[in-house]
RNA sequence: GGCGGCAUAGCCAAGUGGCUAAGGCGACGGUCUGCAAAACCGUUAUCCCCGGUUCGAGUCCGGGUGCCGCCUCCA
């Protein structure tokens, strides 16, 4: 049994698919007028993350995510940047592909855009007004809310309160029967996109794509539908409105999952406070892997706190946010420029993330390593699921919970680290059985994060390089101080070995002595 | 103002009324090590406050307090 928290019913529902052992899943995806930033790839990861487990667990999932390219916000853009809409849509879109393909998001079965899908959409906006839900106004098409009797269930308003508190911050609109009806159609103003409709050039309101769309591709009915919690109200109310208006009550999405927001500096991070950091930016520091971790450490539903911490360029001191704003280093009196601060942005949060993945993917590489040098004596991998995948996965039941989830993965980690160094008094082929079963566990977990999965050695190794060309690190001269070092220590020449320790540590690395040989590491 | 959410260790965080409240980071002991590091072992929580329901409450109910979100474009 799967359990997801359905925000209509503002309580966990055990999962019931419309058809045994197929879920539809449908994802509001970006409004492409900029760059994607965390909380849009938090948005992503979320539905990415659930599909992968159904899948996981068998289930044939079709998941749709839109692209909203026809929108108030990419017209805007486009008048700002003296470019037509459909290209600032058509140039962000690309870059939202690039972005989600640098995070390891699945592609999604079908992608529609609101501006192939105009047919449908007026389609639907026809029925709607011979249903008398919606009604034509000068060229625009609006939603009659007090026509249909559930609205506000999801957003858990009532009409009349909604009514109270319009009018007071948006000036009411005179062609609006009501100040909470909603615009399904919106006449062309001169020189905005337009295509033709029976009430004249305009484009779709924002919430009728997303009905349009989940019909055309997902059916009338379907089960799971993903967006940000501030989508709730209005977008998914007034998606609900629209559907269940066309096509019936008890119709559309079965199940609302929303996701929680990313906080920076303890409020919500967003592109009209500007206090975002694009999926670019925090890629530029960080691995895929590492930032799926990172979100996932949290409940999807949770808030998570996104810290920045930002040093002194001169002396090194953290810079709380008032002296990154004011340009002055409070220690040493610098008054660095916003250029030199970008450059030393950091993401503690994310850095503990990348540790832990290092430290898993280390587990990996040296369980792999063992059953190599078995060879031939190796044990058949588990043809069952075994007792890490199914604690894992049992908090995955529990409403994809992975933090959970990712809790369970420590105990199995630490066990196969001391198998791996111990040498005596395991047994051997019980030992070798329990490395196989671990890393056949680890690569059904890591289908389902979508973490862990890659060569170890190879992440291990990118992660280096990473970090070595951002501290300008030159590897050539690390190898010649860590032969020296091992030299050093062969002729048991402490003193020495310790200088050139002394000499890696200034340069911000570790030395790791083992018995076969010496390793270095990040501080 | 209306509605919704959250409050668990120094920090982050899981917890679907029931045995000793996951896990991570940090800190402090220990094993290992030439010394370290890594790894492993161990220690580190009167669950915001007050009342109630119950044999039993971190969990359910009521009332505080404090944060946050939505109500206008937002993931």
């Amino acid at each position: 049994m799967i359990q997801v928290f359905d925000t209509l019913a503002s309580a966990k529902r055990e999962l019931v698919l419309q058809e045994s052992g197929r879920c539809g899943v449908y994802c509001c995806g970006p409004t492409v007028y900029d760059l994607s930033h965390v909380g849009n790839a938090r948005a992503a990861l979320v539905p990415d993350v659930i599909v992968r487990f159904l899948r996981q667990q068998g289930l044939q999932v079709k998941y749709v995510r839109n692209i909203t390219d026809i929108d108030d916000k990419i017209i805007a853009r486009g008048q700002a940047d003296g470019v037509p809409a459909a290209e600032v849509a058509a140039r962000f879109a690309d870059e939202y592909h690039r972005d989600m393909a640098a995070l390891g998001m699945l592609e999604p079965d079908v992608e529609p855009r609101v501006s192939g899908h105009l047919e449908p959409i007026i389609a639907l906006i026809t029925t709607l007004v011979g249903r008398g839900l919606a009604y034509a106004a000068q060229g625009d098409v609006y939603y009659r809310v007090a026509a249909f009797a559930d609205y506000g269930k999801l957003g858990k308003r009532k009409p009349e309160e909604l009514l109270e508190g319009a009018g007071s911050r948006v000036e009411v609109d005179t062609r609006k029967e009501s100040p909470l009806d909603f615009a399904l159609w919106k006449a062309a103003k001169p020189g905005e996109p337009a295509w033709d409709s029976p009430w004249g050039p305009g484009r779709p309101g924002w919430h009728i794509e997303c009905s349009a769309m989940c019909g055309a591709h997902l059916g009338e009915t379907f089960d799971i539908h993903c967006g940000g919690r501030d989508l709730i109200f209005p977008h998914h109310e007034n998606e609900i409105a629209q559907s269940q208006g066309a096509f019936g009550p008890g119709t559309f999405a079965q199940y609302w999952v929303h996701n929680g927001f990313i906080d920076f500096a303890g409020e919500k991070m967003s592109k009209s406070l500007g206090n975002f950091f694009t999926t670019r930016e925090v890629l530029a520091l960080h691995d895929a892997e590492t930032v799926r971790y990172f979100l996932l450490t949290v409940h999807y539903r949770s808030g998570l706190n996104f810290d920045v911490r930002v040093d002194c360029p001169e002396c090194g001191a953290a810079m709380g946010r008032e002296a990154q704003d004011q340009g002055v280093c409070p220690a040493c009196g610098a008054t660095p420029g916003p250029e030199a601060l970008r450059t030393r942005v950091r993401f503690p949060g994310l850095e503990e993330a990348e540790d832990r993945l290092a430290y898993v993917y280390t587990t990996l590489a040296g369980a792999r390593k063992l059953l190599a040098e078995a060879g031939a004596a190796s044990p058949a991998p588990a043809t069952s699921p075994g007792a890490l995948l199914q604690a894992f996965c049992e908090h995955m039941r529990n409403d994809f919970n992975t933090g959970g989830a990712l809790g369970t993965l420590s105990r199995p980690l630490a066990d196969i680290n001391g198998l791996l160094s111990a040498g005596k008094g395991v047994d051997k082929a019980a030992r070798l059985a329990a490395v196989a079963a671990f890393v056949a566990d680890m690569e059904q977990v890591a289908a389902i994060l979508g973490c862990f999965g890659a060569e170890p050695g190879v992440w291990l190794r990118r992660r280096r390089d990473r970090r070595a060309a951002q501290m300008r690190l030159d590897l050539a001269r690390v190898e010649e101080l860590l032969t020296a070092r091992r030299e050093a220590r062969a002729a048991k020449d402490w003193g020495r070995a310790d200088a050139i320790r002394d000499e890696m540590s200034a340069l911000g690395l570790t030395v790791n002595d083992g018995p076969e040989g010496s390793t270095w590491d990040f501080a």
